[in-house]
DNA sequence: GATTATGCTTTTGTGTACAAATAAAGCAAA
DNA sequence: TTTGCTTTATTTGTACACAAAAGCATAATC
């Protein structure tokens, strides 16, 4: 139980944490990733102390990072009795659908109206690394920087309420299609984003608006309710973080 | 310097801190109140130290609370350099309105389909409290209690993710009136609030989100950019909450 | 043998001390 | 008088220690 990161290196890429500097920026990224990646299963206990000792800061940071996280109900935090991953149910995961439905249309069409060119090439990039991970096999960078995507389009549209509100649904929709997606690899979501950003950049509205709506549609309909193990041993999750304290500490 | 609330009561009525029994809750709820009520006005630092010696707690709690209405961009916090009350810009306004103009006609939609008789009844009942506030005069409960109705709609319309934001919302748009709504009191939003419940109750919800369309039309076109001031001593704006240390130590 | 009570262990909640960073004040020089 | 720098003071950031609560195991009783 001595194990200790490095001075605290940040993850491949976060885009979610603000300033992306500070310790609890740092901490929150590796949790979010790794429950997004599924070395986290839902349901499992996230311990202040253990995960204090793993990331090398006090409880403070740890504690400050999960209520962030359950800011975007992608941790749950229960009084008196610790956080865990959330285990969003299909009701939950139903309302999400709905609630981006609204508002990805929303954020379409102001798109349409206020997307830069420039962001539009930064987009198309995102959707150039995303289709990298999926053929790489990283699910899990896929379905993150698929996420990215949609956030970095709520940028775009100029809103910073609906942006802010498009952050915990992305969060929730990782987590849920990390949770419920079916095994079939089909998640080419890349082609549908490299269409939806040449209707944004054609200003047609209402074909980007449609194309939008169809890929919430085949987002939706690739969910079933398989349960997937993941392992909740929180040093073996991290473990690719951590340097090896003597020579085999732990083995 | 050495003033101590009672062991720490809470204000009026809160309808949104959670349990609100917790300590947070109840500093929290103080706050976002004394926000609301122009008794601190927007820019108004935010002390730690001093919100920590008036509520009789520690600077965790504060930092909790503070952290919190952060979230809802009632409060900036600029790291290093604390918290402060938001003085949301005029663009800023125009972008929450937006925003709440898409999640209104969402819910409205959705609490024809989902409210209960009983939950519309509570509705009624608050309509009537908010009418009672403005009657009375006190233009902050008002107008608390006009948010308030707001986000009970949300909660009858059964979507979380959505009365989640439009708990932020809210805040927000209460900020903003109190900040920018012009001096005629013509605030009479609990005569359109009671329309709605009916159109509601009648099921008819071609009616009732027009009349919820109405609604944000008459709310946005109050506001004006007269700024007006309040006071910024912390000791005086909680002072209703202070019970005097000796004899007259402070005046 | 099952069930409840009780003490023990583990984990979270809160206050506080110290370190770091920022803002303020004072002073000197132009 | 004003401007810039140095020093001082205030305030935030982080870690840690102690208190309180929940969970767990053991044991006793029905």
């Amino acid at each position: 139980m001595n194990e200790q990161l490095q001075p605290l290196k940040k993850p491949v890429r976060t885009g979610k944490a603000g300033r992306s500097g500070t310790q609890d920026d740092i901490v929150y990224a590796h949790i979010f990733e790794a429950i997004l990646e599924q070395r986290l299963a839902p349901g499992t206990k996230l311990s202040e102390e253990a995960l204090g000792e793993i990331f090398g800061v006090s409880r403070t940071i740890i504690r400050r990072a999960l209520s962030r996280l359950a800011h975007e109900s992608v941790v749950l935090l229960r009084p008196n009795r610790g956080a865990v991953v959330a285990s969003p149910t299909v009701e939950e995961a139903r309302q999400v659908f709905f609630s981006r439905r609204m508002v990805e249309r929303a954020i379409t069409e102001l798109a349409v109206q206020h997307a830069t060119v420039e962001q539009l090439n930064e987009l198309r990039q995102m959707v150039r690394e995303e289709r990298d991970s999926f053929s790489r096999g990283d699910r899990g960078a896929g379905i993150r920087l698929s996420g990215e995507f949609h956030l970095k389009l709520a940028e775009a549209a100029g809103n910073a309420p609906l942006v802010s509100f498009q952050r915990s649904l992305v969060s929730q929709t990782s987590l849920i299609i990390a949770q419920y997606e079916s095994g079939n690899r089909s998640h080419c979501s890349y082609d549908e984003h490299m269409q939806l950003i040449d209707a944004i950049e054609a200003r047609d509205a209402g074909q980007a608006v449609s194309l939008m709506m169809h890929h919430m549609d085949h987002i939706d309909s690739k969910l079933n309710l398989d349960e997937e193990s993941a392992s909740d041993d929180l040093h073996a999750v991290f473990s690719h973080l951590l340097k090896k304290p003597k020579a085999s500490a732990k083995g």
